[in-house]
DNA sequence: ACTTAGATTTCGCCG
DNA sequence: CGGCGAAGTCTAAGT
């Protein structure tokens, strides 16, 4: 990893033009070929940026990062005007992100625990497959009448109306006429919560390491 | 804006949870208390960040960064095992970033020239409103009837859903009742272009440098 | 403050 | 290789 720290403009051209007046900045070349260009401010995203496979070639006070793109190509445009300083490093080889608590695990712990969903609820079968995609939980209620659970981390407007694209067709199926649906989620947005009242679907916040039991319900107050 | 070359093991908690094992990567410590921890591949994208507003401790070959997340709290722990380089300097304001070939460009220039989407067009308005969000431009054609003109960059399913939702509103008025629809974006999917084509939907691939005669077209090739 | 829509979205999976 | 959906999406604009 090489990492430059110059006054420099910028210029990008590819899906986009985009400009950068002169100013300092940090100049990250990466072994894989990624070039970054980064503010003093602004989070993790580069003001510019090229990602492999790229060329590189070095010129007069310039670089120029290049990659095919299709018919076209990509231009990233580094016109030095001082370098305030240069520095690189072997980095070596990256062990693994390992994340935990992505919608996937959501969905494991619930059909895991059914009825943290709704009391009496026992799961059929997970990703149900329909015409329009796959129903996360697919299951049978108290009285045994059938329930769609759309997961999503966090529920919109738009997860709404997959959970009723779903329903639109499974209720094609006489058998699943009178299937219900409920949109199950870390987070439920209002307006999200609003429409499924609409439509009478059903609507719950659920909490992951509430299901996992690695935490207590904060429901035990009173009971010493 | 700080650089650290270091042998670390990072733990990022909050909306999920990621571990990352001891290697050697780039951290990031900009001004305005955004952090990064970069490795030497994986394109634009920190494994870890935490961005501002941020609170930095730091500790026994240990940083923390914390961030209040509503009720609770986004921590990023980095477990330094070894220093291998450090380095600090100011690289003060920013110069702003100008972009140019976004959606909002495409729109201008469209509505500058409407008769590229279609022969005869011309434009009545740009963002007409209707329930379901405005029209990116409405315009009549060579006989005078409706059109209704969605713009994208990349014209998807999504966006034929869109221009659809639209044309239903639009087409309850009866003065719209024959309104006709267009997708016009820099590229057409072809899954979009055949539901466009289904639905009875204009579907056309529009160049914004030839629009703005930047560029000139290329059918020149045998009038010399 | 909340919601919506765009992004050089990126990224990964699956066909 | 394209299509589809998730993302700690982020970010800016409108309300």
């Amino acid at each position: 990893m090489r990492l430059v720290v110059a006054r420099c403009e910028v210029t990008y051209s590819g899906r986009l033009n985009a400009y950068l007046p002169e100013a300092i900045r940090l100049l990250v070349f990466k072994a894989d070929g990624s070039v970054l260009v980064h503010a003093d401010s602004g989070g993790y995203k580069p003001l510019n940026w090229m990602t492999p496979p790229t060329v590189i070639e070095y010129g007069e006070g310039m670089i120029v990062v290049r990659k095919r793109a299709g018919r076209s190509e990509d231009r990233l445009e580094i016109r030095l005007a001082e370098v305030l300083a240069e520095f690189e490093h072997e980095l070596g080889e990256e062990a693994g992100l390992e994340k935990d608590g992505v919608e996937r695990h959501l969905q494991e712990a619930l059909a895991g625990r059914p009825a943290s969903v709704e009391i009496g609820l026992r799961l059929v079968r997970r990703e149900w497959p329909t015409e329009v995609g796959p129903v996360d939980l697919m299951c049978r209620d108290a009285r045994d009448g059938w329930v769609a659970v759309e997961i999503k981390r966090v529920g919109t407007l738009e997860a709404v109306e997959q959970l009723s694209r779903y329903l639109e067709v499974l209720r094609r199926d006489p058998a699943l006429a009178e299937c219900r649906g409920i949109l199950a989620a870390q987070i439920v947005k209002p307006q999200a919560r609003t429409l499924c009242e609409a439509r009478l679907l059903g609507c719950v916040e659920v909490d992951l390491e509430l299901l996992r039991g690695e935490r207590e319900p904060e429901l035990t107050l009173f009971t010493a």
